[in-house]
RNA sequence: GGCCCGUUGGUCAAGGGGUUAAGACACCUCCCUUUCACGGAGGUAACAGGGGUUCGAAUCCCCUACGGGUCACCA
């Protein structure tokens, strides 16, 4: 195969979406491993819906997950312009030749007698379709529309008792018969044509080789080829994704509440980009070896299309979060350090600017925690304990105070951290040893007791360093509340 | 409803005529550890159902069930 070359196009309706972001990867990844261009196209002919701020923001969640491209709209290419609603005057020749070759019409039906022609079949218990009637118009009926002042549509026609069918490279074998599709328009009475139009003409354009989207647009396909067929252009290969559906199996639906669903919420809740690729390649596609971590290099060359699945994949987010910690623990710890700040300011544990002191104390905080993060947000609930007023005590924690040697163990503490000249985490294993020496209790009835007294909790991190992170002063406090 | 697609453990999934039906997440047990986590060693758990074809079916065919997609002047 000559130069490969794919596209992602979304309709810029709002942020980047996880079904949305899967498609782009694959794109991505199959144009580089071919080595071919990836291109990103706005789909913006439905100008109802458009959100200006749509494109910038699918751009910048691609970025932001390590995407890059070879055209688009903010880098430009050889075939643009990269935007649907740019590129009207060359779709212009298109119908027109459409139009002169008796495949494609003038409708002149309104909305609103569509609608009454839809609601019509359904109560006969039909499915809608449209019935053709602007279909043998004569000149003279037309004539009478316009001067009524109606602006048609444009409508494909549609062949009678045909078969299209296509070897899709994820699904096989396809096939539909053109009876079960009513001519549909493909330009609007405002001039703008519609996605099902635009979309083949602008992967004929810009020379798409294979196009990759999901599922949704199987459909789609039988009327794009006949399109094609009565322009006499070649159709470019196609591979259409299983969807993604939720912890129910669902489609995932943007109201969907059990699933994070935009790229940039991930982003916000300090989830590595990285991480994210990864796992969200692996929604669809499958390596060939038991690995299942890969780098973005490793990616593009493991990834193939043959691997893909034809059934659903369900958004596992305990998978998610299991591989994001993978990633964080091998992170600098300057980078989680970076990514955990902001949440424990916006929790008001901290204040916006910090003195060198508080930064190396969020440093040495946020590295005591960083093996168990699941994402950068998650210190501010795990480090609550550093911050609150008093020790919440449970009754695993009560009882294990209420023990006989608790008193002697913290009150031999106690009096070690008086007396300590500092507060370094060797001096505080010192004076553990000591209360050990002292009192004569080790193991779990020194440590815990003072983790418990300390933390009110059974379990924690390193506990030299959580002592040292709370601070001799907080230490004894709530020392003395106990004693 | 028509058309189209799918169905292997709770989840992701490999395997595409002969396998003890991989592996990962989650869960459980044990080891390590002051605790938790990490790490290590184990464990529970699956071919939607029914018919064929075949010496032999998770794998091929048909039917049923279930799930999904689509039938727009949305993409």
């Amino acid at each position: 195969m000559a130069n490969i070359r794919v596209r992602y196009a979304p309709s810029p309706t709002g942020h980047l979406h996880i079904g949305g972001a899967r498609t782009a990867l694959f794109d991505y990844l199959y144009a580089r491993k071919h080595e071919g261009q990836f291109i990103i196209r706005f789909e913006d002919t439905d100008q109802s819906r458009h959100v200006e701020s749509g494109v910038d923001s699918q751009l910048e969640g691609l970025r932001w997950l390590g995407i890059d491209w070879d055209e688009s709209v903010d880098i430009g290419g050889p075939y643009g312009p990269y935007r649907q609603t740019e590129r009207l005057d060359l779709y212009q020749p298109f119908v027109e030749q459409l139009l002169r070759e008796g495949n494609a019409y003038p409708c002149f039906c309104t909305e609103a007698e569509l609608e009454a022609e839809r609601a019509e079949q359904e109560a006969a218990g039909h499915m809608p379709m449209y019935s053709g009637k602007c279909r043998h118009l004569t000149a003279e009926q037309a004539e009478a529309y316009r001067a009524e002042g109606r602006k048609p549509s444009i409508r494909f026609r549609v062949p009678a008792n045909k078969v299209i069918a296509f070897e899709d490279r994820i699904r096989e074998h396809v096939e539909f018969e053109s009876a079960g599709i009513g001519d549909f328009i493909i330009v609007r009475p405002d001039g703008i044509p519609t996605y099902n139009f635009a979309v083949i003409l602008d992967d004929h354009l810009m020379k798409i080789t294979l196009v990759i989207r999901g599922e949704e647009h199987l459909t789609n396909t039988p009327r794009q080829i006949m399109m094609y067929e009565a322009l006499g252009l070649p159709t470019p290969e196609f591979a259409h994704l299983s969807l993604i559906l939720n912890q129910d199996r669902k489609k995932m639906s943007k109201r969907d509440e059990s699933i994070i669903q935009f790229i940039e919420q991930y982003k916000a809740l300090g989830y590595l980009p990285e991480a994210v690729m990864n796992f969200i390649a692996l929604l669809g596609w499958s390596p060939k070896g038991e690995e299942e971590i890969f780098s973005k290099d490793e990616l593009i060359a493991q990834f193939d299309l043959d691997r893909v699945s034809k059934s659903p994949a369900v958004f596992d987010m305990d998978k998610l979060n299991w591989m994001n910690n993978l990633y964080i623990k091998k992170a600098d710890p300057e980078r989680i350090v970076t990514l955990a700040l902001p949440h424990l300011q916006q929790a008001g544990r901290l204040p916006a600017t910090l003195s060198d002191e508080q930064a190396e104390w969020v440093r040495a905080l946020v590295g005591l925690y960083q093996d168990q993060l699941r994402y950068a947000a998650e210190i501010v609930p795990v480090s609550e304990l550093f911050f609150r007023e008093d020790v919440q005590l449970d009754d695993e924690a009560k009882a294990m105070l209420a023990e006989e040697h608790a008193p002697i163990v913290l009150g031999s503490f106690q009096k070690q951290v008086e007396g300590a000249s500092d507060f370094s985490v060797d001096t505080i294993k010192a004076l553990v040893k000591a209360v050990q020496t002292e009192t004569g209790y080790k193991g779990k009835p020194l440590f815990m007791t003072i983790r418990v007294a300390l933390t009110g909790q059974m379990h924690g991190p390193d506990l030299n360093m959580t002592i040292r992170l709370l601070g001799r002063d907080t230490v004894l406090a709530r020392l003395k509340k106990l004693l």
